[in-house]
DNA sequence: GCCAAAATCACCCGAAAGTATGAGTATCTT
DNA sequence: AAGATACTCATACTTTCGGGTGATTTTGGC
């Protein structure tokens, strides 16, 4: 930081040096001094920019980024398959349940388990059929009450 | 925006002509030339500074900081309002991410809250942007990650 | 080999969800 | 008084869901 300002200041000196030889040359050949002051003003506004962007110091924002550490569960979760057979939830359908436990689109599941949107589809129709909910967030519920999903 | 550069641009005019009449003066009481050049280039330079400092966007840093949420799993749920408000959560939005948590569709949510539908609908909208979350399933999954519903 | 269940896929259609935008109101702070 | 925030609502549009139906292909057991 102080090195800059060294820096700057040499600068300064040598444009103030600078002007002053200008400055004869000008006066020599008789230019108007209008310009001459144009000239300063350009010079040093733009430093003054430079300087005023380099000096400042750029504001810090900090973005603090959420991460979940998994917490050992004290359950391991044993998955109930009486019920699951007893719903005659089958093991697709049981996948792609899982799968929608965690968030994911039809799309989205249909990519993992590659087949199509439509199977899924079909698939979800079926689980919300057998576990009796209007929506896959509803399913996921009733799912995790009865121990299907972890 | 625009009003500032309108500013800026005023007051350079207006300085212009100050310093058109300043050069007379100084002109006739016949000050050296020297101490004008320090003058005008002192006035320029600061001008320059502000308004490099003003008119440039200020750099920011983003710095990304990594913090870790425990994710209690036993334990009888306690509110995360550290987090709520580190998100930008308000309580209404929270209100219905826990009505959403319960597997229930904007409609249901609208005719419980006493809102129109389009109004949690924004609601929902501003829960999956504030958590980073494409779908509803989605959003529930990480607000329970982030203690934020039981 | 045959059958039933499971799995796959397609198409249509309406409902729900989600996005984008704008705007009005209320409250609280400076 | 002005500004910021939260809350409310609407309109229009796109995407995703979910229901209904039907059809073909695997697969596992008898």
């Amino acid at each position: 930081m102080n090195k800059r300002l060294l820096i700057y200041g040499t600068v300064l000196a040598l444009l103030a040096i600078l002007l002053q030889v200008a400055e004869y040359r000008f006066l020599v050949i008789d230019y108007s001094i209008e310009i001459y002051i144009a000239i300063l003003a350009c010079i040093f506004i733009t430093l003054g920019i430079v300087m005023g962007r380099k000096l400042t110091t750029p504001k810090e924002v900090i973005i603090e980024k959420l991460v979940t550490v998994p917490a050992s569960s004290s359950t391991p979760f044993v998955l109930n398959e009486t019920i699951l057979d007893k719903l005659g939830i089958s093991k697709r359908e049981h996948e792609v349940l899982l799968l929608m436990a965690e968030g994911l689109s039809n799309q989205e599941i249909a990519d993992k388990t590659y087949v199509s949107v439509n199977t899924v589809k079909t698939h979800v129709s079926n689980v919300l059929l057998k576990l009796d909910a209007k929506r896959r967030t509803q399913a996921v519920i009733k799912a995790r009450e009865l121990s299907l999903i972890p």
